[in-house]
DNA sequence: CAACTTGACTTAACACCGTTAAGTGGTCAA
DNA sequence: TTGACCACTTAACGGTGTTAAGTCAAGTTG
């Protein structure tokens, strides 16, 4: 059984192998075995690379948030900034099956140490005039919104009546927007 | 039809049982096998009770809904009543080990037609003056932001930074009052 | 050049998991 | 007494995350 020399596992291949998989079959099919078989190796070759499942998953979780953020236009005042944060997040849910699922099961990973990376986190509101403290509560609650609106859209109770009979979209956007219109 | 002899189990008692297996051992320590040698009986048999997993589940995660409803005490108005229900829920989820995680996991069962169900949920908030499309699409909003609040408090990035850095129920609190203000 | 180390994977195995099929014995109606 | 039926048993299937130990190419060093 001759191996190729260089290896072709890294993180970032992992993590995007990960992502395909998890759009296939959902987070139920998104085991170490298929995926180690998705990239042509040994699911104990995984542990290589992450330390366990759960870390895979958290960098995963990672990347979700991450693009949310990414994708949150500049604003003027911080309820716009926040509105946009809670419906960037929400996309950002939405682009991968089970996506608010998987975050809501995983601790993201972060990068760096903590304090500086809230600092970061914090940055786009703090420059629109909050102090840091406020901007990271802020950020909490819209996260949390949108993350338990996904889960309750998913899973929640009667999910199959109030799909006939409520527009998810739009009730979104009225919670999200009585959410910052409350917080300010 | 043949009497049935004295049951050794029956759903209460067993979703009660799956309550204290996870008090004991959190969400992923609750296994059938567990469960079953706990009530002092193999796996299978729980097969007789449930169709499934997930329809133990789904009971489980009802009765916390249900817990929170029956928790709720009378209002006058209703951005009195939402508030308050989102502190009951909040609590009821904070009852359980991993209450969140489970509800956000499950379907929670519901009890007869969902349109009655959602008739019976809808009624305290129609008694206090709104139509039952808003009546729900308020409640859809709570119930997210809270099982949000808990699965975030209990795996949202930076939740260790975090839990040194703010009062989580505070800011529970001004996220629920916030909303329930927006609302109006 | 030979020996040693290291990186990246392999095979084998462990202890679980949810679930199904088939068997068993006690309790009832006829 | 027969037979149905409830509620459980034993046995087994195919899956899971994870660890231990082995393997072999490439790089480093004596």
């Amino acid at each position: 059984m001759a191996r190729p020399a260089p290896a072709l596992l890294d993180r970032d291949r992992l993590i995007a192998a990960a992502f395909a998989q998890l759009e296939e079959d959902g987070l139920d099919g998104l085991s170490m075995r298929r995926l180690a078989t998705r990239v042509g190796v040994q699911a104990p070759a995984l542990y290589w690379h992450f330390s366990d499942k759960a870390e895979l998953l958290g960098l995963m979780a990672r990347e979700i948030y991450a693009a949310a953020y990414a994708a949150v236009p500049p604003a003027d005042d911080w309820q716009t900034w926040l509105g946009q944060f809670g419906r960037a997040l929400r996309r950002s849910f939405a682009a991968h099956r089970d996506g608010a699922r998987l975050c809501a099961a995983a601790s993201p990973a972060l990068s760096g140490e903590p304090a500086s990376h809230a600092e970061g986190i914090a940055a786009p509101l703090v420059t629109l005039g909050l102090d840091q403290k406020r901007a990271l509560a802020c950020q909490a609650v819209v996260i949390s919104f949108t993350l338990g609106w996904e889960s309750f859209k998913a899973n929640g109770p009667m999910r199959e009546f109030l799909r006939q009979m409520m527009d998810f979209d739009a009730t979104f956007e009225t919670g999200l927007d009585a959410l910052v219109r409350g917080l300010a």
